[in-house]
Formats: C-alpha cells, sequence, structure tokens
DNA sequence: TAGATACAACTGGTCCAACCACCGGGCCAC
DNA sequence: GTGGCCCGGTGGTTGGACCAGTTGTATCTA
C-alpha cells in the first residue's frame, strides 16, 4: 500500500479535448443558439488536428444535447437550458463563466435537488430494503465508524454508504441519478476531503463521527420518520455560510 | 396548418444504428460487465462498415457510461448500473429484456422520481417565480382551456405549462432534469395522447379539463398549500390500475 | 415579373489505408 | 523476484477521397 493515494492518471484524448473546449464556448454564450458552428473542415483547420477528431468532438456535444448535427447544413448549437441533458451539469458546474467567475447558484441548485432525492430515496428504502439490506447499511455504517484514521478509506466508504440507500429504493431511476449526482460530487469532493480531514481528528466531539453514530441507531430501530431529519442534518454543511467556505477551496 | 401532424424524418446515421444495436446487447446482458467488446477492428467488420463508424458508436456508448475505452487495451462493458449517466433512462425504457419483455418497473420507477421532483420544483416556484412568471404560467394555463379542439397544440402547451413551473423553481438542476425527463415523456406520448383524446371529448366533465381549472385558480390564489395535492392529482392517472392500460397501448 | 428549375458551392457522412501510441504477455538476464 | 525487452493486438490519429444532403443563386420559363 502506497503511503500517498496516487491519482490514477488519465490521457485526455484530442476529441475531449476538442469537445471541452467547444463546450465552453457554448455554455459562456460565445455562440447563441441558433447560430451555427464553423464547418468541420474549418474546425479542425482552426484545431490544427484531423477532421475525424472534431467529428467524435461533436458527437459529444450532440449526446450532451449542446448542438444538432444535420448532414448538409451544418451543426447548430441549441439552447441548453432547453435542450441539455442532465448529465451537463458536471460540466455546468466546473465552468466558469465569460467572466471567470463561479456559478454559485448552479451548484446550490444541485445541492438543493440531490437533498430532495435523498430523503425521497432514504424514504422509498426504509420502505423497500430486505433484512440484508438493512443489515448491508447497517455494515457500512459500523465499518464507517473504524475508518477514522484512513481518510481515503473513509470517503470511498461514505460513498457505498449513500449508494446502498440510493440502492435500497429499487428504483433503476433514482440509481442513476445518484450515478450522475456522485460523479459531481467526485469533482468538488476536494473541499469536503479537507473538511473530513478536520472533522475526524476531532475524534468523538466530531460532529460527523455523531452522525454516523446517529444514522446507525436509526437504520437499527427502522426509524423512518427520522430520516428526513437526519439527512437534512448531513446537507447542514451546505448551508450558505458554510457553502461558501467549501467553495473558497475548489481546486480547479 | 397539415390535417396530421407530421413527424419529422430522421435519418439514423450508421454509428446511431451500431450504438443502438450494441447498447441492446449491454442492457440485455449478452456482455456483462467486466467483459470486452469485440475489438473495433472486429467490430467493423462485423457490421460490415468501416472503423470510423463504430468509433463514433463507442464514443456515445462511453458518454452513456456503458463502456470505458482504453488505447491499447480494448473497451471494456462498465456496469451501468453503477456508472450508467441518467441519459441511460430513456433508452432503458425502450429497450425491452432479453425475453422481449417490458420493463415496467423501471418506468414505474421513473414516474415516481417525476413525481417527487415535480412537486419539489412547485414548491420553490411559488417561492421564488416573480408576479410576471405567476402571470405566464396563468396565461398557458388558460390558453391550454381554449384548446380543448386540438390535441396537437393541447399536448404542446402542455408541456410549455410544466416547464414553465421547472423554470419557475430558478434551478439549472431542475431545469436540465426536466429536459431529460420530458424527452422521456416525449416517447412514451402516445398512450397519453389517445388518453387525452378521449378525455377531451367528454367536454365539461372531463377531469382532465377540471384538473387545469383547478390548477388556474390556484396558481392565481398563490395557494402554496394546495400544490402538492394538485400534482398528486395529476399522477392519479399514473397509478397501478390505469398504468397498465397505458402501457398495454405503447407503440414501440 | 413571378415562379419554377438547374446548378454549384458547401456541409456533414462514410470509407480506406497507413501509421502512431499504448497495453499485455512472454521471455530473458540479472 | 525484479526490471528490461520484444511482439502482437488494440485504440488514437492522420490525410485524402468520395458520397449525400442542404442552401442560395443564377437561370429559364410561363
Amino acid at each position: 500500500m502506497a503511503k500517498v493515494a496516487f491519482q490514477p492518471i488519465r490521457k485526455e484524448s484530442i476529441s475531449e479535448e476538442i469537445a471541452a473546449q467547444v463546450r465552453k464556448e457554448i455554455l459562456q454564450g460565445t455562440y447563441l443558439p441558433g447560430e451555427k458552428l464553423p464547418s468541420e473542415r474549418e474546425l479542425a483547420l482552426a484545431f490544427g488536428c484531423n477532421r475525424t477528431s472534431v467529428r467524435e468532438a461533436l458527437v459529444r456535444l450532440q449526446e450532451l444535447g449542446l448542438v444538432e448535427i444535420r448532414q448538409g447544413a451544418g451543426v447548430e448549437v441549441l439552447d441548453w437550458r432547453r435542450a441539455g441533458e442532465v448529465d451537463l451539469l458536471v460540466h455546468l458546474l466546473t465552468t466558469p463563466d465569460a467572466q471567470g467567475k463561479f456559478d454559485r447558484k448552479a451548484l446550490w441548485s444541485v445541492i438543493e435537488v440531490a437533498q430532495t432525492l435523498y430523503i425521497r430515496s432514504a424514504e422509498l428504502a426504509f420502505q423497500r430494503m430486505k433484512p440484508e439490506e438493512f443489515a448491508r447499511v447497517e455494515a457500512l455504517l459500523e465499518k464507517q465508524l473504524t475508518l477514522t484514521n484512513d481518510i481515503d478509506a473513509f470517503m470511498a466508504n461514505d460513498g457505498e454508504i449513500h449508494r446502498a440507500i440510493f440502492e435500497g429504493a429499487h428504483s433503476v431511476a433514482l440509481q442513476l441519478l445518484y450515478n450522475t449526482f456522485w460523479q459531481i460530487f467526485c469533482e468538488y469532493s476536494s473541499p469536503f476531503r479537507i473538511f473530513f480531514e478536520a472533522e475526524l481528528k476531532q475524534g468523538d466531539k466530531s460532529k460527523v463521527i455523531s452522525y454516523y453514530r446517529k444514522a446507525l441507531e436509526i437504520v437499527k430501530k427502522r426509524d423512518a420518520a427520522a430520516v428526513r431529519g437526519l439527512i437534512s442534518e448531513m446537507f447542514q454543511p451546505a448551508s450558505p455560510e458554510l457553502f461558501e467556505k467549501l467553495v473558497a477551496r475548489l481546486t480547479f
């Protein structure tokens, strides 16, 4: 086991690079809905690469609902507020606006929705989970309380706990929503990491630790009535004042 | 205006065709998570097309979180329950399982989540909409009551009403979620079309019409407390018994 | 002159063949 | 057991060619 948690490197392909650049321009409003992108051939020239790579990039953007590609007629920029897919969120949240400002309002809206979905998910999970599923959640929560010395394992197990809840709802839709929102969280995990590290050093006085204890108790008692409050508590660090502190630590 | 609402034809590109076929196989479990797809060259041979088209198709699947493409190592099938994006839902709902059976449970889970999101959205909208936004919703609702003779216009305006509510929440996340869920609804619109047509013929006795009347009143009174109940009523046709009737009319 | 027609320029769609970059496994020397 | 090396296979990228659809325009026709 390495002393440091090395991050696996990922080489961006040319088409991803191109997609990222064009996506940014569209999200920042350089290209307005209804306008046409330069032709594939022009883009290839501009990016100094092959047309094939440009095409792959455009296909990516089309999948996100950012553009519409029509043979013979060029590539039209769509209004992403009307046509954008949910998976656009993660890009939206990591793309500063034209003034280089970070979109706090968008992030806040995601937190808001995440909380709503989490509460609903937990409500359904408490109705639908089988004994062995409850047992698994209990086991994960107990494990979490033993991982206070390993921040990496702590955060990984944290993800598994949340996932178990969303899976417990026995809802494909919620499960996929979890995937998307978890991906967003991962992009933002750096400030949370610092937050958790500070918390864990406080040992028993830590609010985070006491939160997991409380969660474990509620799950053991199958106390469905207490779930809503518990989750609201979990989202407490996302309250406006703490929100600003977390945003200040973002690293992209 | 044409007598019939013609559907714009869209020619499927080869890469879309390939993506659809491979997606189906993955969703049906022909390829299990961890397995590798045939190489691009093999797929090109099998589909009788060029490798370029296969590559575009695979990029599409990667964007959905269905596969992971790694240079030199082939294309690995991922577990879409863990890695799939929300945008996968629309494909999941229109892909029968290996026995050719339609996945009712998945559709039900979508309806369930849609209701949750709609309620939350409306709650927020009632808190955040400005007078002109309320006025717009009122106008759309009033317009809806005049469109009882034009089913196409009726359904289009219906979409605008829902969109206005989701936009009223002033939440980018909810707005994009609306786009994705609306897209799913469009895939399923045929049974709803029949349902609405039958309702509209009943005139004032129609439950649907009375629903919009009630909605209009609630919006005019800014009666936020009544919203939850109203939306639950709207999702009433999705109750188990009617759900089966609607499913029976699906046409894909 | 108004409308229909034909054309030409442009755009995306597909294909081919070649080469580069990377992975994985097998082999070898240390 | 470790690291170095090679080799076959896989994805990544390239340039160029041609097909197919769109669009605006110049032209022809009534």
